[in-house]
RNA sequence: GCUCCGGUAGUAUAGUCCGGUCAAGUAUAGUGGCCUCUCGAGUCACGGACCCGGGUUCGAAUCCCGGCCGGAGCACCA
């Protein structure tokens, strides 16, 4: 990081607007802010910009899930803070610009001050005096202007060759009766804009570094006048690239109008990016950690791809995911000949007997000695007659018949080596009366129907399995019906 | 249109500042083998990239110029 060396104690921020949940698109702002503030020892603050109560207007529920994002994420941060509490800040500082000729109120409407700005004239409230501008501020309190009809400007230069950064808008007027904000009312009528608040703030709360967006380069170039007009000296500024990841959108306009068009389940609907979501799936905090630190900071745009963060997200989980089998679509399978009852040991992890096993025992009923199990459809289709398949960690069976909706068989042999030996097809099964109805809710967010083994009924809500030869998953209740959300293979 | 950024395999990243050791490393995805009582994990191998064109230089992914492509900003949004 730029310069880290250079600060007593590094301070990095992250600030978002709380008018929706997190989503992957603020990860790096996060990650990367807090991860430095780490790295030297230094503080993160969560300060949060809802200086909008018309445009953006901020929503309660938000800035509680926000700090729920945050911890998931383990960026909790050292210190919070709000900006709707801190408007009589903003009124000082507006009020200093004012009175050192460094910033005036204008009275013209947009177009015309867009006009003049455009050919680098600067319009006629620019060269009020300074008296005449804390009036006219009085007046923007008090209430004599109305919403729209004066604006604070901060003086850059008018012939700076990007018209953006030409004097541009501090501070303006909200109808608070029309437009109450959730935190503080119709308290405030003059509310700051966000070059405004985020650099005054960043300067009073010591921001070091800031990690953001590089759509906010110009922002730094207009808040630098600003720092001059003060005698600040800017913080370091990291800006970093978009990103985007394939098939899903990570834009908040998006997100809110599908909840608001009801197409989403919830803020953690399966098919969307947010923090949220990805929880509810069983993608651990580390795995996106892991994937936005190696991405790094740069200013180039990066898309990527669910892959990778499966990829990340498999590498954490495998090791102590315990396994469990589901029958997606279960149909029957009935094996004749049984010659005898079984006891299955299924391990719970491959690779770690010392987590336990889960036993079944399988008694043949009947005159033909038949037992009968669920076995997946897909399993099923693929099933020919005469084939041999091995029901894994119980036994070789031969294919009788194949129908519909089930199978027919009877017992081959008990020996693995045997399945091996014809090459049999290892599938995973259910004893009949040994199931539990089990819904899987899929990334596309359509559910999955199956029934999931007995033993899972002991699972606790939240713990990340992994259905054999189906996929990592995330138990998300398991009364009155066992429900989980599929992360990814 | 104006003002800024940026462009290394499918994806992401290392290298670019301070030219050679980069006929380009890594991860993931792909293909093939091995291993494994999961379509998971592991393991071995293979294929795959410096946007284009000039220039400087003994030598350029790296420096310079031009072009092309992509992105961002140009709000009384953040």
């Amino acid at each position: 990081m730029p310069n880290a060396d250079k600060y007593e104690q590094v301070v990095t921020r992250f600030s978002p607007n709380p008018d929706c949940v997190l989503h992957l698109g603020s990860a790096r702002a996060i990650i990367l802010s807090h991860e430095y503030a780490r790295l030297y020892k230094g503080k993160f603050v969560l300060r949060f910009e809802d200086t909008d109560p018309k445009v953006k207007k901020p929503v309660l529920e938000f800035y509680d899930r926000i700090r729920e994002d945050l911890d998931w994420l383990g960026c909790k941060a050292d210190e919070e803070c709000i900006q709707s509490d801190r408007l009589p800040i903003y009124y000082e500082y507006a009020e200093r610009l004012l009175r050192e000729g460094n910033a005036y109120v204008c009275t013209c409407q947009p177009e015309q001050f867009r006009k003049k700005s455009l050919s680098r004239e600067p319009c006629d409230c620019r060269s009020l005096s300074a008296e005449e501008n804390l009036e006219r501020w009085q007046r923007m309190l008090e209430g004599s202007y109305s919403e729209g009809e004066a604006v604070v400007r901060v003086k850059t230069d008018m012939k700076h060759p990007n018209p953006a950064v030409r004097d541009w808008p501090a501070l303006r007027i909200i109808d608070a009766a029309k437009y109450p904000h959730p935190r503080v009312g119709s308290k405030y009528r003059v509310w700051p804009l966000y070059n405004m608040a985020a650099g005054v703030d960043d300067h009073l709360l010591g921001i070091t570094h800031v990690i953001r967006g590089k759509e906010h380069l110009t922002n730094q170039v207009r808040q630098e006048y600003m720092y001059r007009h003060l005698g600040w000296k800017y913080p370091e500024a990291i800006h970093y690239g978009r990103l985007k990841i394939t098939g899903a959108f990570l834009s908040k306009s998006k997100i809110v109008q599908g909840m608001s068009e009801g197409v989403y389940t919830g803020w953690d609907d399966p098919r969307l990016a947010t923090f949220a979501a990805l929880r509810k799936r069983g993608i651990t905090p580390g795995a996106v950690k892991k994937m936005i630190v190696d991405v790094g900071p740069k200013t180039a745009d990066v898309t990527l791809s669910w892959e990778n963060l499966y990829a990340y997200n498999r590498k954490i989980l495998d090791p102590d995911s315990k396994r469990y089998f589901f029958v997606s679509e279960p149909i029957a399978l009935k094996v004749k000949n049984v010659p005898k009852a079984f006891r299955a040991k299924l391990p719970l992890h491959p690779e770690k007997p010392e987590l336990g096993f889960r036993e079944y025992t399988v008694t043949p009923k009947g005159e033909d000695e038949a037992a009968t199990f669920w076995v997946a459809k897909r399993d099923g289709d693929a099933a020919e007659v005469g084939n041999t398949i091995r029901l894994i960690e119980l036994f070789n069976v031969k294919i009788d018949g194949v129908n519909a909706d089930s199978l027919e068989a009877s017992f081959a042999s008990e020996a693995y080596d045997e399945a091996r030996k014809a090459k049999a097809k290892l599938i995973h099964w259910i004893p009949k009366s040994s199931e539990v109805p089990c819904q899987v809710v899929m990334p596309d967010a359509t559910v999955n129907e199956g029934i999931a083994e007995n033993a899972c009924k002991k699972l606790k809500s939240g713990t990340v399995i992994q259905f054999e030869r189906f996929g990592f998953v995330r138990i998300d209740q398991v009364v009155p019906k066992l429900k989980a959300y599929f992360a990814h293979k």
